[in-house]
DNA sequence: CGGACCGTTGAGGCTTGTCAATATCCGTGG
DNA sequence: CCACGGATATTGACAAGCCTCAACGGTCCG
């Protein structure tokens, strides 16, 4: 399922073939003129602490994004893959490191470039508030299945969250790509890499999964994950189409 | 502060043509010019799901931000306090409910309003985004909290980190005002009541803290608490100077 | 003064973490 | 192409931490 890199950024690109001079194009032009890096398994885009000076667009493989802590434990963020941006909700500083998973392809682009690009004509602007506020909106789902939700619970809204997307096509069974290890898992959902396994080999025997080598688990009965995950990711799905098709919230 | 008595569609422009170049005044001026509301305890501010049209300054008093999952489980996303905003990182909707603790009084302004004063020359932008990505860096250190730490750390978070906000002063012992209840307590930290309790009797038994009354607490080992903590509120200041001191524009 | 709500404390059970052993995957080199 | 070795994944037994249920105490308010 690594034919995303063929549809990057479904909203940008959908957009700006639409025919409208639109503000989702003004990004990916300026992305589209910057050239392609290539980092090997296990390279740091960033490291927490560092300037944020760039904003990324990530073409092709995946990334986590963590933080360790006073004691050495590590926490993960978050994952981006193909089609997202990588640095976009920073202060003076990256609040965390990003380490490719997989060999990674992305373009850099300046952040004073993006921020002088508002100052003018400002179409800017509200794809990267979009952006932006999609971020915020993840962290608080994030921080719901870290604080309210048991084990079973999380990796059950982890399985449909990616299975949303990776952009699985929509027929049934749905196959999710994992590209990261059970330790990333667990450090993402705060949890350990027993529990992590002992869940899906759980939902393995209650035939609701089935894995496919260690980085892909079909999901056959996505209904029963679904009620499992408690609803979470219904209605908000990391689908940028909503911010695209419709008058911008600001514009109220 | 500007004893300004602006046209709501002047707002922006008038303050930009006056001269001061500080942008933090902006915000504040724009807010300045309108009414305070007052709310009694228990009542919303807004519900999760409503139109985000507004933002809101709070002049005094406390909120709860929160979700209620499927299930009726009630998830806390975070609190607010005099002083602070609300509804700033937010889609076309708002992602919680926000209901007040104590009696509140607040000041709203159109979110409109807001977008609309940037689109001149951005003097405010700065302020806004700054603000934005406190919030984001604050919505990490939660998932930190919820995902990696136990239910001292957590609730050692919860003191050190009131601590800060409250402004309290730097004299110790620092004394903490908590208007919320146990029960907010813990559904914000991802505990139970008793957990919250049995925490903080036990600070109480080891002399860290010494609690007077339900709603205040003296912090009188604050290393101690620091060190549980985990050293997650260090360095983390709302620092909004980072927008505004860009790297110059060959720096990329 | 009484009642309702909030807070505190205790006993026991369940979920998850820890430790340990084994199995599987995958890159490397023969 | 196959064998090997290290890393990753899985499974089980046990312990620890947190939750549930229950009872009691405190405080605030009418």
């Amino acid at each position: 399922m690594y034919a995303s890199h063929l549809l990057p950024q479904a909203a940008g690109v959908a957009y700006q073939l639409s025919g409208r001079p639109s503000d989702a194009a003004d990004l990916d032009c300026m992305l589209a003129s910057q050239p392609v890096e290539k980092l090997a398994v296990g390279e740091a885009v960033f490291w927490e602490g560092d300037t944020a000076s760039h904003l990324f667009q990530i073409v092709e493989g995946c990334l986590r994004l963590y933080r360790i802590l006073a004691d050495g434990r590590r926490a993960i963020i978050g994952f981006r893959f193909g089609g997202e941006t990588l640095g976009m909700a920073c202060q003076n500083t990256y609040g965390y490191t990003a380490e490719t998973v997989t060999a990674v392809r992305l373009r850099r682009i300046g952040r004073n470039r993006i921020w002088a690009a508002t100052d003018g004509a400002d179409l800017l602007q509200p794809v990267l508030m979009a952006r932006i506020f999609e971020e915020m909106a993840a962290a608080q789902r994030h921080i719901i299945v870290l604080g309210q939700l048991g084990a079973e619970e999380r990796v059950a809204n982890f399985l449909i969250s990616f299975a949303c997307r990776t952009g699985s096509d929509r027929r049934r069974p749905v196959a999710v790509e994992l590209p990261m290890t059970r330790l990333d898992i667990a450090d993402y959902l705060g949890l350990t890499i027993e529990t992590v396994c002992r869940v899906i080999s759980k939902f393995k025997r209650e035939g609701m999964i089935a894995p496919d080598g260690r980085h892909r688990i079909i999901l056959k009965d996505i209904s029963a994950l679904l009620h499992l995950a408690g609803e979470l990711e219904d209605g908000t799905s990391s689908d940028l189409a909503g911010m695209t098709q419709r008058p911008p919230a600001w514009a109220n």
